[in-house]
RNA sequence: GCCGGGGUAGGGUAGUUGGUCAUCCUACGGGACUGUGGAUCCCGUGAGCCGGGUUCAAAUCCCGGCCCCGGCCCCA
């Protein structure tokens, strides 16, 4: 027997059914405010991923020599090759662009609940601006996502990287990125001592980071460094507030990614522990790495995984059962296939194949939950009727085959 | 990268101070029942993660690997 790979799954019918499910929920909203889909390699060159990913990505690559010898990784996320696409063929297209994507993606980490080599991400970038306007759509559009899905127990947590740079200005970049990735990994004294020769207000760095709550936080910096900052966050809050978006100010968010610029934002599905991210974005500055005009860009990513198994946590997955029909042939007519032709039009109808007694076919449909069985032989044929028996209700009658299309209009 | 717990038919399990043919339930295929389902009975298919070691003998003990579950960190 051969086994999957570390860290992958196999999707049965009944799961993909649910994750379907999803994600035309996903595509519908994603589509309603505008966005378009799009689709990149499952693999780039390493130096794609590499160029501004962040420590933790860069650990987990799952990378690859190909036949050419060349260096090549899957995907860890997908805001990368969409900023490529940009840079390479979408520069001089009206702004703002919208995009979406729903996509695998790879990490070489050690799974655990929630946690795959190869996961889903649903995601979004917008192209073009990073506007309070624009960063709260997004937020929005996340918001209206999980509320379409039903989901309830989730909390967005919004902060604000370019305050924490801003304190951190006279550091340079590379050394920013190093501080806040210790800061994301919440080992502080190590932040600390990396501090202790730069120029930088560290009280109020570290004041900063530990600011959670409501917006009214916020007074507390809004003077002198930070006032520009705080006024560009408060007008986002501002329009979160009049779409009716419920967060929390955490200004302690760091994020992972090297990109990130602005506002950033985090949804956390309590219930799930550990892994109870199901979703990360905010305003990055990424264009210029690969070569395009500086432009202002914000994005999300959604791990559609853990949606799932929040959906499940909530019971929010159960599965709509549709009318479904066995047809089970006693003599091989053309007939037989008229009807067939005939229901597929409007359900699902699967042919009886096994060469099974009536009785054995019949037990067969009770267990795969067949709602109608079609039984055509002799005598039906004869009449020119098909014999049609609801399982649930446990009723049959004879239909003729002119009017089995009706009869299926009134089923739908 | 670090730390725990595991691995017996497709799923769920029993069994071990090493010693018959590895238990039972379920699922699957067929039959009893020749064109009418959910019950019952019968028959059949089907297993000790892989590799090595100890031993007359290993599912059981030891070592290594693989895989699964979970926690830390991080991410989605």
């Amino acid at each position: 027997m051969f086994t999957r790979p570390r860290g992958t799954r196999d999707f049965l019918p009944e799961e993909m059914k649910k994750r379907r499910k999803v994600e035309n929920i996903i595509r519908k909203v994603f589509e309603s405010y505008g966005y378009e889909e799009i689709m990149t390699p499952t693999f780039e060159h390493i130096e794609l991923i590499t160029a501004k990913s962040g420590e933790e990505i860069r650990r987990s690559i799952y990378n690859f020599r190909d036949k050419g010898n060349r260096e090549l990784a899957l995907r860890p996320e997908l805001t990368a090759p969409v900023m490529r696409v940009y840079a390479n063929e979408l520069q001089f297209k009206p702004k703002p662009i919208r995009l979406y994507y729903i996509a695998n993606c790879f990490r070489y980490e050690r799974p655990q609940a929630g946690r795959f080599r190869e996961f889903w991400q649903a995601g979004v970038e917008l192209i073009g601006s990073s506007s309070p306007m624009a960063v709260a759509e997004i937020i929005a559009l996340a918001d209206d996502v999980l509320k379409k899905l039903g989901l309830k127990d989730y909390e967005i947590n919004i902060g604000h990287i370019g305050i924490l740079r801003k304190i951190l200005s006279e550091v340079d970049e590379k050394k920013q990125n190093l501080i806040l990735h210790y800061v994301d990994k919440g080992e502080l004294g190590v932040v600390e001592d990396m501090l202790k020769n730069e120029k930088v207000d560290k009280e109020l760095f570290f004041k900063v980071l530990k600011m959670e709550g409501d917006r009214d936080i916020l007074d507390e910096i809004n003077n002198g460094l930070l006032k520009d900052y705080v006024k560009d966050f408060s007008r986002t809050l501002d329009i979160l507030d009049i779409f009716g978006v419920k967060y929390k100010i955490n200004l302690g968010i760091a994020r992972g990614l090297e990109y990130y610029s602005g506002v950033v934002f985090e949804i956390y599905a309590k219930r799930l522990g550990a892994q109870k991210q199901i979703c990360g974005g905010g305003v990055y500055s990424l264009a210029h790495v690969f070569g395009a005009k500086p432009t202002p860009t914000c994005g999300f990513a959604f791990g559609f995984d853990r949606l799932i198994l929040a959906l499940e946590k909530e019971n929010l997955l159960s599965d709509d059962k549709k009318p479904r029909f066995l047809l089970i042939p006693m003599v091989l007519k053309k007939e037989v296939f008229d009807v067939a032709r005939i229901v597929r039009k409007y359900f699902a109808c699967e042919m009886e194949v096994m060469e099974r007694k009536l009785k054995k076919a019949l037990e067969y449909a009770n267990t795969r939950r067949i709602t109608h069985v079609l039984i055509l032989g002799e005598d039906e044929l004869k009449r020119k009727e098909v014999a049609v028996k609801d399982m649930e209700k446990n009723v049959q009658i004879n239909i003729k085959i002119d009017e089995l299309e009706e009869y299926l209009k009134k089923l739908k």
